[in-house]
DNA sequence: CGTCCACGTCTAC
DNA sequence: TAGACCTGGACGG
């Protein structure tokens, strides 16, 4: 689940584990990654992680009483992102998970494996390397100069994007991620296809109540402004939310992230809107899913993209394909007659459309987090809808 | 069996 | 602004 908050639960994941161990030889890399070797051996060191946004950095320590040749090697960093399935975790060796791509083994009897996991190797490190300069600053721990970096750039075309385009943008929302985007536009009650500059024009370029803010406070505005309809020189703070409401789910704990459990029900509970029965969802204009409710916003894609065209026949001579993955390779192995049926289809496909709404209701789309099992007339739209349940959250930075 | 979908970038027309 | 990059789970036929 890979954005900041889990990004950042990844960290403290690894410092919890990592305490007090020691780590020993060459760092290595499974056969199938295609992201670079890490040159680094040494017969005793420490690892620490931090986080920035959707980045973590691993730091590999040397111990001091441990000197090559008369010389202390010194620290190597090792800056990770996490893809769509990247984790770390914790085993012994002989139980390292099948999609560890990069691994550090302890001296320990028996051996326990800090590894990087990731099934679909859309993650990435870079060793010696820092946060990726293009990045803006962690919306969760770098509060202020977060927010600076947004109001001071709202000229920038980034800005004339949906609001909900613009939140996915990673150098000014390091860490926002696709649901993430949804809950904060939920709580907001902001439609997510309105210009961004919209939204954040106004705003302080100092949030004073930052420091020690409540969501009950986030959602007070809302309210009253539904009675008097006068509130409206105070608008609930955007810019805000992007920074509590991911630390919410940080503080949910490691419970969010486990990956041994992969229990996510308090994860699922906290959900107001992502994959929540009953919510909006539609196609953004890069084909990302926006959930919502209520008014999706006069920028809304007019008409949904066409399916992505499939990429069958593409990687004939791949030695990493499975046997499945070949026999349909194989058998779509006739380009021009694959083409020519895609053309069909898609035109097709495009015909419903035109005569479907344009944005639909989603009633049983909840496929990723697997159904619920429905409980009466106690649904989740119901529970959540603008419950004013109140979180306190400790925002840092 | 096949199709669609997924918490994210990247680079190449 | 499409695709490419991947694996695997849910679901439909």
């Amino acid at each position: 689940m890979p954005e900041g908050p889990e990004l950042h639960l990844a960290s403290l994941f690894v410092n919890r584990v990592c305490e007090g161990v020691v780590f020993t030889g060459a760092v290595r890399k499974s056969m199938v990654s295609k992201s670079c070797d890490v040159a680094f051996t040494c017969d005793a060191y420490r690892i620490r992680a931090a986080s920035r946004g959707k980045e973590v950095k691993l730091t590999l320590t040397p111990f001091k009483s441990h000197v090559n040749e008369g010389r202390l090697e010194p620290p190597v960093d090792i800056v990770f992102r996490f893809g769509m399935s990247g984790s770390f975790r914790f085993t012994s060796e002989d139980e390292l998970p099948k999609h560890a791509h990069l691994s550090f083994y302890s001296n320990e009897t028996p051996c326990g494996v800090l590894s990087f996991v990731d099934t679909r190797r859309f993650g990435s490190w870079q060793p010696n390397g820092s946060w990726q300069p293009n990045r803006g600053p962690c919306i969760m721990f770098e509060y202020k100069s977060f927010r600076k970096n947004v109001l001071l750039n709202l000229s920038n075309r980034a800005f004339d994007r949906p609001i909900c385009e613009a939140l996915l943008n990673q150098k000014y929302f390091n860490g926002i991620g696709n649901y993430l985007r949804a809950e904060i536009l939920f709580r907001l009650n902001i439609p997510p296809f309105v210009q961004a500059r919209t939204v954040f024009e106004g705003l302080e370029l100092e949030d004073l109540a930052a420091g020690n803010i409540t969501v009950k406070e986030e959602l007070s505005d809302e309210k009253t402004s539904d009675r008097a309809g006068k509130n409206k020189a105070q608008p609930a703070d955007l810019l805000r939310l992007c920074h509590t409401i991911p630390l919410e789910v940080v503080n949910m704990g490691e419970k969010g992230y486990d990956p041994e459990k992969s229990d996510y029900s308090n994860f699922k509970a906290w959900l107001q809107c992502y994959y929540v029965a009953g919510m909006k969802s539609t196609r953004d204009h890069n084909g990302r899913t926006m959930w919502f409710s209520g008014d999706a916003g006069p920028m809304a894609p007019k008409e949904r993209k066409s399916t992505k065209a499939k990429k069958t026949a593409k990687k004939e001579g791949n030695h990493d394909f499975t046997a499945k993955k070949k026999v349909a390779g194989i058998r779509s192995k006739n380009t021009e007659e694959a083409k020519k049926r895609e053309k069909r289809e898609v035109a097709s496909r495009k015909q419903k459309l035109k005569e479907e709404v344009e944005v639909t209701d989603t009633r049983d789309k909840t496929r990723r987090f697997p159904r619920r099992k429905t409980s009466g007339a106690d649904t989740k739209v119901e529970q959540n809808r603008r419950s004013s349940r109140v979180k306190t959250v400790q925002p840092i930075g």
